[in-house]
DNA sequence: CATATAAGTCAACATGGCTGACGTAAAATC
DNA sequence: GATTTTACGTCAGCCATGTTGACTTATATG
């Protein structure tokens, strides 16, 4: 039997290793969010919120069209949130400098502690399967993560932060 | 600086990683779920309807609690997809025969085809991934993504079908 | 027979996508 | 300097998909 499938079919196994790839991204996925999920209802928040919050975050002074691009979302979708996360005062807006239509976003003290509380979780995840894995097996994810994305601006935009500087 | 960041703080390059997969998980899953998700749209469909299709696919004659198991949302969340997969003939229901009152799940003929058009997709996109990365990479994808799901169950179900039979 | 389980239904609500139309301020261009 | 383009925002309405809570029906099990 064990021929059968690894020999003399080797389609099969094929199938299986991408239909397993497949559950794998939904269920890591599926887990990944939860919790995150959980906290944010306690503000009566949701995912959306936490995208904004956890980009917003990473790239300080972003402008909003910059955030629509990562999110690809509509502006009116992002607005709704933004404007939430405005109001309550998690996230700061000040007009740039260079160019004056653009509002800069970044996060309040507020909005900090309430990121670091949101990725907390998922970075002790991620910790952890990291340690378990080895380095070698991170590199492997790694590659097979930015084999996954579509897009070649943000595959550079997330292995930046991690290159070795020159 | 490469000895700042990589030597005297080390928390900070860890930091990073930890972002970076944060990100890879984002990016991977939105491109991983977006040419499905446009098909869907030309059926009157969403992605509910693509995961209740997809998972009865893979577990032919499961049950309807089964299925909840693995989505863990409502039965009433799912009734209203799955109803309407049953009505509009992609998906048959028969009653068990040791158990009558579990309804069992398969995909009719029509379904079958739906469900391979819209995973070829993302077989596609895994395949290619994958070749790029070479065979010791998507062994280190696996071991990570294994590490990131919450569920012992989950492991075992997805686990299982590329065991080498012994 | 009593109780538990599997499945479904109805109602109401929230989140977060979407389209389309329209407005305002600032920058860029002719 | 007038016109056009860009960045951002708003209002209105729609749809998909999640939620809670209450209740029903059929079947299995103690």
């Amino acid at each position: 039997m064990a021929d059968v499938k690894s020999q003399a079919n080797p389609l099969f196994l094929r199938e299986e290793e991408l239909r397993q790839a497949i559950e794998l991204l939904y269920y890591a996925y599926r887990d990944f969010t939860a919790e995150p999920d959980a906290m944010l209802a306690r503000y009566n928040f949701g995912r959306a919120h936490h995208r904004v919050i956890y980009f917003v975050g990473r790239h300080p002074q972003m402008s909003v069209s910059d955030l629509l691009a990562i999110l690809r979302i509509t502006k009116q979708s992002l607005s709704r949130v933004l404007g939430q996360l405005v109001r309550q005062g998690f996230i700061r807006q000040s007009p740039g400098s260079r160019d004056r239509r653009r509002r800069l976003l970044e996060l309040t003290e507020k909005g900090v502690e309430l990121e670091r509380q949101l990725s907390e979780n998922q970075r002790q995840r991620i910790a952890r399967a990291y340690r378990e894995s080895g380095a070698q097996a991170v590199d492997g994810f790694r590659k097979v993560m930015f084999g996954i994305m579509s897009s070649e601006e943000d595959r550079k935009r997330v292995a930046r932060r991690t290159e070795v500087p020159r």
